[in-house]
DNA sequence: GGGTCATATTTCCTATAGGATATTTTCAGC
DNA sequence: GCTGAAAATATCCTATAGGAAATATGACCC
């Protein structure tokens, strides 16, 4: 017999979000860290049963993965992670943050608050001592200050349509990098700083190069997981 | 007690797709159309009702359609339509068609193949007679056939996720002119034609130019409604 | 007459059940 | 030993039911 709400008389405080926006943090988690691996298929009552949630939850935080492009569902036979980017797909989503990316670093230095300006100072210093440490809680650490200079800039920028482009793109990117962790924390810094004086100094033009520079440092960086 | 499969002895022929995505088509359609007004409460079990299915994938059509923007989703509140655009978004929103339909235009007259280039110049020819007809019908008309000739442009380019941002863009677009249809065809199309002509002529620069200035004169004929 | 509180209704949200289809496994035949 | 088909399994997809919260309505008090 159906027991009536609890299943498992789980504590259940006030929960100010919806159960299906949990579900989509979480799944979402599990296809960044590979912990559901790509190209591979994705078992919706198994996966509810894990996160302890009726299917439908879990079928709704699918539907919003596939806009953005985490997941694909094929006509009669569920959903499937997104398989590894190709070598052109990496191409074309670093072209991509070149314009993008560029745009959001000229405007920052244009017109972005005293304030904004601080923060991606500060953001950019944060990465220094990031060497020291475990590898792999290394590794986890730098990439997520990564994307959070990123965003700060694309915030600072003061257009969120630009701000939710960039934020897309960086989803497909995890989708690559976690494999192949070749960046150097050092080098990645260097260039965070040149960014983050050009818009603090609110110069336009020299934060857009210095962006470029960065992005087209980065591809090279990542092209040797094409290699082996 | 409930019957097998069909709830109403309704014909099912052998759907090649889901449910779930003509769900989506249509309520994308009814948003569009402003059916279902902007800003307005979305209530789930009288649209399953409306079409004939239950909640479930109406459900999660919605969250699909929240990750396009075109819905939004409140705590326990349920999901409302996106208010229609203010100023300052529908200038963002042209920023952006700036800065990525220019560039779209760039790639094509750089380097799109000659039947992508082809049927550039067929569809920008195709806008030329629409004028008559009945003023309903033509601004329906005049609507899908420019959607497509930027929808051409941009795949043209080809690089997927640019495509997939300009088409992003576009959906929050027609939130607002649907309710002030001041273009004018006549202009429109000339405009269409330098474009095309550029990109035809394989000459990045003058597209880009030309793309920047029909986007430009295209806001310009939006301005007016939010003078009333 | 306006504001506030309690009640009633509507609506959302989650869980469960069952039919239809794709996929896998097994077995027979070559 | 391999290829093919057929059966069995697993999974998806849709529909329905019921509890919980928010909103709307009405009465009461100031």
């Amino acid at each position: 017999m159906p027991q009536p709400t609890s299943p498992g008389a789980r504590a259940r405080p006030v929960r100010r979000l919806t159960l299906a926006d949990d579900v989509y943090e979480s799944i979402k988690g599990l296809v960044m860290t590979h912990s559901l691996p790509p190209d591979e298929r994705v078992n919706i009552d198994a996966l509810a049963r894990d996160l302890d949630v009726s299917p439908t939850p879990v079928r709704e935080a699918l539907a919003r993965l596939e806009s953005d492009g985490l997941v694909r569902k094929r006509a009669l036979s569920g959903y499937t992670t997104t398989p590894l980017l190709t070598r052109a797909e990496l191409d074309d989503l670093f072209d991509m943050r070149l314009l993008l990316e560029g745009e959001a670093a000229a405007r920052a230095a244009a017109h972005a608050s005293s304030a904004d300006r601080q923060r991606i100072a500060t953001e950019a210093a944060a990465t220094e001592g990031v060497d020291a440490g475990v590898e792999y809680r290394r590794h986890a650490t730098f990439t997520a200050l990564d994307a959070q200079f990123h965003d700060l800039v694309a915030t600072a920028a003061g257009s969120p349509l630009l701000r939710d482009s960039i934020t897309r793109l960086h989803s497909h990117l995890h989708l690559h990098r976690l494999y192949f962790p070749a960046a150097t924390a050092a080098q990645t810094h260097a260039e965070h700083q040149r960014v983050a004086a050009a818009i603090v100094a609110g110069e336009p033009a020299a934060a857009t190069a210095a962006m470029r520079a960065h992005l087209t440092a980065a591809r090279e960086r990542h092209l040797p997981a094409f290699d082996r």
